[in-house]
DNA sequence: CCGAATCCGTGACGATACTG
DNA sequence: CAGTATCGTCACGGATTCGG
């Protein structure tokens, strides 16, 4: 658990980059975030995170599952029912990703405004 | 400056949801990692960020400068010269993206333990 | 030579239809 | 309801060329 040095995100072979590529991602965040309120069903997730697809939110959820940041509870029933949670290591993500998200609200306005600068140079 | 609760990057149609887009995203978040080392030339940039190519680096760099995050000082020289910095904005994101690398390097043995479970499960 | 534009292939993503 | 399958589109990303 002790913090390795020889692992560096910004070389190319390193496996922790594969990593931040899962993590450094616009659904990724989202999902964490929601997920942070606690063990939600897949209908749930899919209406909180607006705007994604089924597909995409599978793929995802299969994807933090297989990083060991998601888990699956699946119950035998008709209709189906499927939640997700956190893990212990997902739960470690919590923060970080939702300073994320805080940052795309609280500078929005400066962003937008050097948007406004940018694309009309007169 | 202070937070305003009506943006929220869970909702599609909100302009934080584009902004979180921009700094949700691995090759933002290793220029970010290295620009806050200071200024850099862009063919510095290209080599510290291992991988990137010169294309994928100038798109991003230029939706940086766009957003307000990262300035850019050309110098009419030849062979031409090109500086990158992070702005008060840009510095602002420091702290969350260098998490997000540090997680990755932190967590990459538990993520590759987790995908060995997950990719062999006899 | 460095920075950026151009061309083009691949893969991500969304929509729809279908199954258990 | 929770996926899976298929397809169409389009942005991402790499290789190459251009410009200064």
């Amino acid at each position: 658990m002790s913090y390795e040095p020889d692992w560096n995100v910004l070389t190319s072979t390193c496996p922790s980059r594969t990593s931040l590529a899962r993590i450094a991602n616009k659904w990724t965040a989202m999902i964490v975030i929601v997920l942070a309120r606690g063990r939600t069903r897949f209908r749930d997730l899919k209406s909180e995170v607006e705007g994604i697809s089924g597909k995409v939110l599978t793929e995802t959820l299969r994807e933090l599952e297989r990083d060991g940041l998601v888990s699956r509870h699946a119950f035998a029933e008709v209709p189906p029912r499927v939640e997700y949670e956190l893990t212990d290591l997902g739960r470690t993500l919590q923060a970080p990703l939702a300073a994320l998200g805080q940052w795309a609200e609280t500078h929005i306005a400066e962003v937008l405004d050097a948007r406004e600068r940018y694309d009309e140079p007169q």
